[in-house]
DNA sequence: TATGAATGAGATTTCATTCAT
DNA sequence: GATGAATGAAATCTCATTCAT
């Protein structure tokens, strides 16, 4: 691995595992053997290494995921798909959907936050224009494509947050993904 | 207001505003007007200072969870009060649980996790508890106590993070704490 | 005990054992159950403290010292009540001797060594008082006594400190001193 | 002279005439003209300073000393051999070897102790071994080598001591360190 | 006689960052 | 591409001390 691939890989665990905060550039360095100015050679600054962590992880997720909220006529299916989207790049990446979580649920204010806002802003965008589509078919839809957004996510997160609990693979397999979308559909129909 | 109080709201105010590792002590000092050895006389530590935050405003929160989580026969009628203390603890003191959800999520290594994990062990025993009783008088729920636990917590979590959103109060009325139940007992029978 | 009498007693204690500039008053006060300012009230300072102990422990000490250095024809018998005169205060407060010692070994511009100077003074001219009224009627330690002085109060520590190291009372008898003594005289006679 | 060297050069001064304790790493810092950060980059903490010092400080002579201390049968000449080092040692970095003397009679349970402690050890060891083997020619000297080992040292500190003291550099010659010896010898043969 | 409250000054150490090589 | 050297600013925390009660 390249020494640059390296700092990235150790700056996601340490990141991942102890808080973005609490993680100095010179810990860094030092887990991926280098001296701190070969790490400010790559990213500029210890901000750099977090940018490039979130385009490097997220790039496709999201190409994918605007694709997935193309409204196609049945949200049923939409949401599904959605659901299990997300499950599996937690599945296959838990660094770092870790710390999407935990900087997702930083302080407004904090620098952690400005860091990871335009990526939730990206999701929020595609999901909440998937249910504006879907708002012209369910008239009892009208008017919350936000709030559905938002309970959405906070649904499938939680979701994550147990299988990052029980490390059990069945809380993230299709059959699981279909629960979580038809209990969030229970909360629109009902 | 005593100079210990006084420390206590402001530094409430920074964790929950900032984040309790971005917050220095100097900024919690100055915020107060007085000095930094004040701060020390009465807290011992920065830790000292989350500590008494947490005691101070958990204990009657957690005493009627306590409460509220003996199982009375009619899970759907706890359900609903607990969601609905859940709100109006949020409504009543947001820059609190804005911190509590903050360090909720952060890295099980961090500090701050260590700060809050008490809290939330407690909460989540007292609710499992309530969930292991129900299922004796429900067939399909068992098994399955911890899920529960972790899920309806979570669906309460993203209902609060949405009024912190939108700032709207008929977001944790009581309808919506109802709806919120309701919500989660259709995954459940589902 | 007073809480005076407890304050000088464990400060001393606390003084010889980890040394006079690395224990705080706050631990001082602490380890006596008295807060900072009751040591204020009898002290005036970190400094009144250590200068009470010197006073209360000092005294009949050098007061005994002054009238065994009166010299009286014997310099033999003279240095070897001298010896026997400081192992006996060393056994009968160990505590305080050990504090003495590194405070007369501290570095000459410490604040530890300007109030132990004062009473090492007072030793040493006592002392070499009684040397230059030897001097008188020993041709061989004409002009030596600043050195005979020096040295003699070094031996005696050294066999002090060995005495503290075996814990070994026999190492500061009578016998003992008077080998220190006759060891003593041989460099001079020799 | 590298910064490095200067800081070592500048800390020894401080340590020697104020005393480890007393001496803050910005004072340090300033006199060597550099900033703190420069000071923890080459020596990692307060405490690495003091080591670097000893390292550097006292590995030649401790070297020396062990050769010296190889009995060759004569322990009279030995002796005066050790003294000798030690006294030239004293002579040649003063400042150093005040420092250590003050570190020697520290309190056990400081700091300042525990840094000295093993280099005082080595020269014990190599010491008492050398008294070891002269036990097998002395039947007198038998059952007594850590004594002897110890008010040997006591007796030329004592006598580098005075020196301090004077400053006259006949108190450290070859002929005073053949009067140290011998006084020694008396109180072994006597 | 005793103390709660408060502080100015300073302690050691770490932060992210830069620059010349 | 990589690093040794250096730093301004800030971190948490402790120091001896004072004052009103």
């Amino acid at each position: 691995m390249s020494k640059r691939d390296e700092l990235l890989s150790v700056a996601l665990k340490l990141f991942s595992e102890e808080g973005y905060e609490s993680v100095g550039v010179q810990k860094i360095a030092d887990s991926a053997n280098v001296k701190k100015p070969t790490l400010y050679h790559y990213f500029g600054s210890k901000e750099g290494v977090l940018d490039a962590i979130l385009v490097e992880k997220f790039g496709a997720f999201i190409e994918e995921l605007e694709l997935l909220t193309k409204y196609k006529g049945d949200i049923v299916v939409s949401l599904e798909n959605i659901v299990h989207h997300y499950m599996k790049f937690a599945k296959s990446d838990p660094l770092f959907y870790r710390m999407v979580l935990n900087l997702n649920f930083s302080p407004e204010q904090s620098l952690s936050y400005s860091y990871i806002i335009k990526y939730m802003i990206l999701q929020h965008n595609f999901i909440e224009k998937m249910f504006n589509e879907a708002e012209k078919q369910h008239g009892n839809m009208i008017g919350r494509s936000r709030m559905y957004t938002f309970t959405f996510i906070g649904m499938i997160n939680s979701a994550i947050s147990f299988y990052f609990y029980t490390k059990d693979e069945s809380d993230i397999s299709i059959e699981s993904a279909r629960k979580v979308s038809r209990q969030f559909m229970y909360g629109i129909f009902s």
